[in-house]
DNA sequence: GTTAGGCGCGGTAACGTTCCCATGACGATG
DNA sequence: CATCGTCATGGGAACGTTACCGCGCCTAAC
């Protein structure tokens, strides 16, 4: 009743309480070093008597680990970063550690303040998807970050975890040729994105490979949102084009705005128009028809870039890069004009 | 030369620098009383020399507030409170604080864990949707917090945010009735969640206002899911019922699980099934056909709920309880069945 | 001309924790 | 029996910040 009126109880109240010295009451609760088993027993008993809880503001004061991350994605709000988040928050709290979420909205000044915020919480790291095409930002940061993403590349020295884009686009572009498609149109982020130059240099890659020429490959750019795959599905269904079409684009949400501009047009996917996307979202399920797409491990890669955090906090030597494969998901958006089932073609219909 | 090895400047540093005592640039850095014009920029040249950068720890020890957020939402990955968490994100760094995310799974046990994180990490306050039915937890919980969502209403004496169920329900009920159709099917949450009450007193409410009589009205219930809102739909179809069958679903997801049961069935929605949702999530603008449905305002609730946390943190008096308005967003899954439009029902189709 | 008050500044304590060192007791070994 | 080592414990400092208090100077008022 003298104290804990509002105050929260401290280790000198469990002390007092187990009639022992904050020293004492420290190692009991911390390592188990030089005690006796009878003391750190009581010293605990205590503690929960009090409803002890350690102050982790005064540990990372005096540790100079806070027990935070950061994370810094462009929106929480895109189920895929979304994704990503989720397992990055999952694998943090199994090491006890709490992560602080920022969404950067593709904005270099946003990104920048947000790197600022963390730097004050004193994070003991961060995980980023930056969006600046330069690294001052980062070279400023000055903690331990791991990149994840499609932007690490320009960082060798760095530690990032991504998806193999070269093989998913592989994937992709293979799914397309095994269905009778040829070279697909594509529709791609912003020009400054670091993105971009990645799946299209896969693409290029795979189209040489192919003995296809990438420059006669149609191309429409956009945000990486529903809306702008909308309207760069439009400029695309603009041009002159023979017989069916085939889209690829180079994120799901643009993926879905394509097949939303498709039936704005009057035109049938996957009859008339084939897409596939890149990410796969688990909103692609139930678009209609569902988006066959190539699926990123985003919760995966959320959880391993806090392993990869956690290990550049700790023993710095281990700088990796880490790609994980993406894999296909087939649903109903690519239309099968392969010689064996010419007619599969109108499966997607129903109505 | 001497210092800064890895060492990150402190307030001393600073004072060196500029050749005060540490109170003084403490004074500068701060609060501007009693200081001259000329020391106070002195010191912030000094700052900006060194790199200084407050360490919020050492502030939020001295001063008690850590300047952290809590948000503890049932999945990050559910695009409506990745809505929600959004737009407390937002509204949080306006004020200059930081937010820490977490997931419940709507698990009991993971979200006391997650409490018990927050109190750890010493933040200031939180932002909850809980999922226990009791409230034990929250009692426990000690720090200021604000309530979202529909779990509200027990908790009287606690500020809370959320959107009006009622008008909600009442919007989509007038809608449907305006379009033709009668009493609803209905699509709710598992039994011990709060927010199932809230929907089903409403709906019962609103039927005895326009003398349907609420036990007539078909039920099936599931998991806050796409998955789950498929098989209730299911469950639903293999029940015995004429004519067109009109489905008012508590959630978005479950809504959009809904119409792909349908279509799993062999069935078409609008023509043969409607469905009317809750939530307004985004990707059921991009569900095929687009969802009907009534709209949450879910980034100003995160908002709202970080304005009312404030308030809470700093002048304790004031309990509020904030419903925010839903809104109707028509998109092409219900049907208009009504006398002036007979054949309207046919528009959703296309192909 | 003397005194009171205001103002700018420096010293110090305190927030809660952990780590290092000193102290004392006890057991083991010569 | 004496000495050394081990081990449980307590005391104190430090992490970086801010609030409080006291000191000295300058100005204004009597």
């Amino acid at each position: 009743m003298s104290k804990s009126r509002g105050r929260r109880p401290t280790i000198i109240d469990v002390a007092e309480r187990a009639g022992v010295s904050k020293s004492t009451a420290a190692r009991a609760l911390t390592g188990s070093s030089n005690i006796t088993e009878e003391t750190r027993e009581r010293v605990v008993l205590a503690a929960a008597a009090v409803g002890y809880e350690r102050n982790h503001l005064a540990v990372g004061m005096r540790s100079g680990r806070s027990g935070m991350l950061g994370l810094v994605i462009p929106d929480i709000t895109n189920p895929f970063w979304a994704e990503v988040a989720r397992g990055a928050q999952d694998q943090a709290a199994e090491a006890g550690a709490s992560l602080l979420v920022f969404s950067s909205d593709w904005d270099v000044e946003k990104e920048a303040a947000h790197l600022r915020a963390l730097r004050r919480a004193r994070v003991d790291g961060a995980i980023i998807n930056p969006v600046a095409d330069n690294f001052d930002d980062l070279d400023r940061f000055g903690l331990p970050f791991v990149l994840i993403g499609s932007s690490a590349e320009r960082f060798v020295e760095t530690s990032s975890v991504g998806s193999d884009i070269t093989q998913g686009v592989r994937l992709g572009m293979d799914h397309l040729v095994s269905k009778g498609h040829g070279a697909p149109s594509l529709i791609v982020g912003p020009k400054n994105r670091l993105a971009r130059v990645r799946f299209l240099r896969a693409v290029h890659q795979h189209c040489i490979e192919r003995d296809i020429d990438p420059a006669i490959l149609a191309m429409e750019e956009g945000e990486y949102t529903v809306e702008g795959g909308k309207q760069a599905m439009r400029r695309l269904l603009a041009r002159d084009h023979v017989g069916h079409v085939c889209v690829f684009a180079a994120n799901d949400m643009m993926a879905i705005g394509a097949i939303m501009a498709v039936r704005e047009a009057g035109l049938r996917c996957p009859e008339d128009v084939s897409v596939i996307g890149f990410d796969g979202i688990p909103s692609g399920e139930f678009a209609w028809p569902g988006l066959t797409t190539v699926a990123k491990p985003g919760r995966d890669m959320g959880a391993r870039a806090v392993e990869g955090l956690f290990s550049e906090i700790e023993h710095k030597p281990e700088h990796r890069r880490i790609y994980l494969p993406c894999r296909l998901i087939e649903r109903g958006s690519l239309a099968d004009l392969s010689a064996q089932n010419p007619r599969r073609v109108a499966r997607g219909g129903g109505v």
